[in-house]
DNA sequence: TTACTCCATAGTGTATACGAAATGCCAGCC
DNA sequence: GGCTGGCATTTCGTATACACTATGGAGTAA
């Protein structure tokens, strides 16, 4: 019985499945709950002080996105999240990401494309000013909410989300090699400027190399290890 | 209060979730629930004479599919299928089932290739014969079973089908249209044979044309009507 | 000693009860 | 006559009770 991340607010309004969802979410993706585990109800019911009815929305949801998956009549256990899990993560996630800088740049107006051009002002400065740890992340999701808007397409947003939400910690450990938080930031610069340019096929196989340069770099971590 | 398909085997012992899950997703696909609509988990309870207990299990898997949206404290409306919305889903289809025909063509082995071998003479003796209409489905299904075998990644396999089923009434739609049916066979045909020697560009390229064409077709459809 | 059976227990599957929030209607007041 | 405030109703949100199934262990027989 594995002991939780306490990120308990109990002032929200939000409905209760909402914070057991991420509160399992994040569980799982920190490593707390490991592959095989078995979620069972009536535990972390009892752990949050809940009763089973949002625990069991909460893994319903958690089953549909991969996290966990349900045994009929044997409860649920977390799934396995191998290195060749990540892999085919990180595989669809070239597909679809890159298909979502594609609208964007065939879709940006305007205004994205002027929010665009102050982000890769901020990125520029950033790799002056060696402050790339610090910005690295507020200037990932800045991106991502611009070209989410200029895209237009809710749901791949939504597929793209919740397939990101996975690697996301794999992601982190990657960028502990020495170098590669430049090289992204490099890659995110020169991305940005294709979609702000409306230059649709270029924007797509940028975010390839990109994403590509992300799953190799995991796998170096991986490999030293 | 819209009346729902018919479709309840007492006798099945699967969980009763999953069959209320069946019935809603048909009765929406099927424009029995138009969108907009709401749908009362009381009413839905009543009709089908379950606790709302399956039925919010169900509602909560097709929202997490986009079928449906809950608006907090307001239930659940049944989401809107407009035609933007299917153009985007072929859009995102286009990307997602291009990626598994890659990956298909990549790591097909021995087993998969003689299964394709003899899908393509089917498609051959059924264009043949001109028994399009009732091979197409029996045909389409078979090579997407070989396909996701040989591609090896179930996560692909759950979003290609969970986007397909959206759209699977419209390309019914579509198949209407004088000479579509018999060109998405050949379209089938040269698909499955790029894959079983291994083109996985090719193979990618002919998928991309084959969604963008029953996209087409779908919007030549809609501006008949 | 081993294998088979039976029972206790754990844990999900479903039903139902209760509470809270939002909407709509009706009455009363301005 | 129109607007506002409150009440009733609807409907979701959560808790809880009961039922059913699978699993594991103990006990007995071969």
């Amino acid at each position: 019985m594995p002991e939780g991340p306490v990120i308990w607010k109990d002032e929200e309004l939000s409905p209760i499945r909402d914070k057991v969802y991420e509160y399992l979410k994040q569980a799982i993706v920190q490593g707390i709950y490991k592959s095989g585990d078995r979620i069972v109800e009536r535990e972390v019911a009892g752990q949050l002080n809940v009763s089973r009815t949002p625990i069991r929305e909460a893994l319903f949801r958690l089953e549909s996105q991969g996290f966990v998956k349900t045994l009929p009549r044997r409860g649920v256990v977390v799934s396995k999240l191998s290195p060749e899990e990540i892999v085919e993560i990180f595989t669809i996630l070239s597909a679809t990401e890159s298909l979502a800088m594609k609208l964007a740049a065939q879709r940006a107006e305007e205004p994205q494309r002027d929010k665009l051009r102050q982000i890769i002002a901020e990125i520029e400065e950033a790799l002056e000013h060696n402050v790339l740890r610090e910005e690295h992340w507020r200037i990932h999701f800045k991106i991502n909410a611009v070209v989410f808007e200029a895209a237009r397409s809710p749901r791949l947003q939504a597929m793209i989300d919740s397939l990101s939400e996975y690697v996301q910690a794999f992601v982190h450990l990657a960028y502990e090699l020495p170098g590669r938080l430049r090289k992204a930031m490099e890659e995110h610069r020169d991305l940005a400027r294709a979609v702000m340019e409306g230059e649709a096929d270029l924007a797509e196989n940028l975010t390839k190399i990109h994403v590509e340069n992300a799953k190799k770099a995991y796998l170096e971590v991986l490999a030293k290890e």
